[in-house]
This record gives C-alpha cells, sequence and structure tokens, in this order.
DNA sequence: TGCAGGCGATTAACATGTTAACTATACTCG
DNA sequence: CGAGTATAGTTAACATGTTAATCGCCTGCA
C-alpha cells in the first residue's frame, strides 16, 4: 500500500511528529478523515437544522418517513442507519410532538409501523428547501464532478467492507 | 467515474420512492454516506478496541499523545478532532488510571497540560499493532490506489467547505 | 492601575452512540 | 402441542456529541 499521494498531502504538518513513532500519522486514519468531511458538511446543517429545531438524526428519520410510505421499526432504522435505541427514543420524541403516529402491525404483534401525521409532512416541506439550498451550495462549491466521484468511491468502499447498508444488515438490523 | 454512476447505483433501490418527495432520495445525503463508510471501518476497529477497554475516541488521544509530546488542551482537542467537554471527561477517566498525567503551563496558568504516563505508554504499545493489522486489512481489501485517492478527495472536500481542520479551528477550537 | 473583553478548561443539560439485557411475540421442529 | 430459539421493540447503563453557561486567568487599553 503505497497512498503516497495522502502522505504527501499531510506531509507538511508532520513535522514534529516525534521518536517512538509505531503508528501511522493519526491524519492517516480513515475513520477520522471520513469524520472530518463529515463534520465539514454537517457544521453547515447543523445550525439550519436547529433553527428548525431538529437535530441530525432527526431530520433523518423525516426524511425516509416523508416518502409517504408506513415503514416498521426494522426499515426505518435501516434506511435512517440509526440504532434500533436512538429510533426508539427518536420515535418517542415525535409521537410526543404529533409528528409521527404509530400504529399496529396486521399480522405480527411484535412490530410496530410508523407514518408521518400532516404536521409531520408540514415539517418536512418547511425544512426541505433549506436542506436542498444548502446541498447545492456544496456540490457548487467542491464540483458536482468531483462530488460524484466521491459518492461512487464511499459507496465502494462501504460495499468493499461488507456494510453496504443497503437492504440488509447495513447496522441497527442485528 | 463518470459522474452520475453513484446515482445509478442506488437507482435500483430508489424503485419505490413515493409521490410528494421534494427532497433527493436520502441515499444522496453526503453526510449519510460518509456516515456509512465510517461505520464500515469503525465496525472493524471497535471490538478490537473494546478487547483493550478502550472508545474509539480514548484511542485518538493516546494515539496523539503517543507521540512522546507534552500538550495542552486545545492541541489535544484539534489533534484528536474532539470537542472540549468530551476530551475533558476522557482525560478525567485516563488521568484515574494513571494513563495521562496533567502538569501546569508555565506562563500561562489557564492552561493545562497533558503527557502519557509509562503506563499510557505500554498501552499504546499494545494497542498499536492490532489496530495497524486492521489497517493493512482494510487497505487490501479496498485497494491501496483506491484508498490513496479517496483520502485526497475527503483532504479536498474539508478543504473546500473550510473545515480543514488542520491547524486552525478545524474543530474544537472554538 | 484597573477593568472590559477574550481565552482555556470545565460543568451542565440534553440527544445520540454503543452494548447488553429484557419482554413479548413468532417460528421451528420434535 | 410445547420446548427451544429467533425476532422486534424497548429499556438500561455508560460514553460521546452538541450547545450554552461558568470560572479563573490573561491581555489590551484607557
Amino acid at each position: 500500500m503505497s497512498p503516497g499521494a495522502a502522505r504527501q498531502v499531510t506531509a507538511g504538518r508532520t513535522r514534529r511528529t516525534r521518536p517512538n513513532t509505531f503508528l501511522r500519522d493519526i491524519e492517516l486514519s480513515l475513520p477520522l478523515q471520513l469524520l472530518k468531511a463529515r463534520e465539514a458538511a454537517m457544521a453547515r446543517f447543523r445550525p439550519m437544522l436547529r433553527g428548525h429545531g431538529l437535530t441530525e438524526q432527526q431530520w433523518r428519520v423525516i426524511r425516509v418517513l416523508a416518502t409517504g410510505e408506513t415503514l416498521d421499526g426494522q426499515a426505518l432504522a435501516r434506511r435512517s442507519f440509526l440504532l434500533a435505541p436512538s429510533l426508539t427514543r427518536i420515535l418517542q420524541f415525535f409521537e410526543a410532538q404529533d409528528t409521527v403516529k404509530r400504529s399496529a402491525h396486521a399480522s405480527d404483534q411484535r412490530r410496530v409501523l410508523f407514518t408521518l401525521t400532516s404536521k409531520g409532512r408540514r415539517l418536512f416541506d418547511t425544512v426541505a428547501p433549506d436542506a436542498e439550498a444548502l446541498y447545492a451550495a456544496i456540490a457548487s462549491e467542491f464540483g458536482a464532478a468531483k462530488l460524484a466521484t466521491l459518492y461512487d468511491l464511499l459507496a465502494e468502499f462501504s460495499a468493499a467492507l461488507g456494510a453496504d447498508g443497503d437492504e440488509q444488515t447495513g447496522r441497527a438490523g442485528r
């Protein structure tokens, strides 16, 4: 593995990385770089969402339910990429606000179905334009082509490591 | 990497994305894709770290201090990419275990300096090989060349959005 | 000199991440 | 049919994320 290019990128700031370094420079931690990129993007979305009284995760749930579908917990967890305990808390929060409604599954009493209420849909309709605007700004600043390349690489990476999270175990599906 | 490939990748599962969809398919949320990729990698590191009694964030702190430097809170927060409150809690945890030692700054009484104790260094020396092995496996499975490309793109992205987190405001430096 | 404003670290309060345990329901197979 | 097992959702417990407030120290400047 000679991620030469990547190493050079951060070579400049390794200037004082001292002795006893038995591990790559921390800048070469992929999870950390993914986190930084994610944070760079979220730093823009968070204030907007907060202005609407939402957290990032709550917004993910709203987005999924905004398709109009009635989903059970498993499907919601998979699509919003949330772990079951987090989803439980978020749904309890939304139910208390009458943003999401809960109903029973016809043939399986273990499952619970969730739908957006009209209030929930109005919330989505209010927030969506703001989210789109921020997304468009990011695409514009970074470049649509590079953004597409990044999407591809990320998808390949997730798939290569076996956590594609599409319609299977991706996460939260344990 | 024909831009658009990514869109096609998820096109298949958009099959039933219903009416009233005023927002991109949630699969086209960059923060979410970054999170998925990160989770794909962390799913491998977490069990290993847990086996050593560490969380991901605690390990980041150890890695930074393992350079042998004595750093103040600001520098530690910047390099480990942790927010000040999280860092405070982690350092209190490590001090209680005698993994990290705290000392006073000579000229500025506001600042606190931190160093790894010999116990802390032994911990690093124990965990580092395991971390390297997992990292090598990932590089091997995904491909070193693609990994390097991914690093570069992520760095460009973070830089483009102004949150490069190098030696400035990156985060935790508020 | 003295004080207003800035900064570093901590604390507070609440939401989520993470793992494990628990409850109720569903399924499987003898 | 019934014990054993698997699954969906929840709850518990602890760590981190996020924002705001606090507290002491530092610095610039009238």
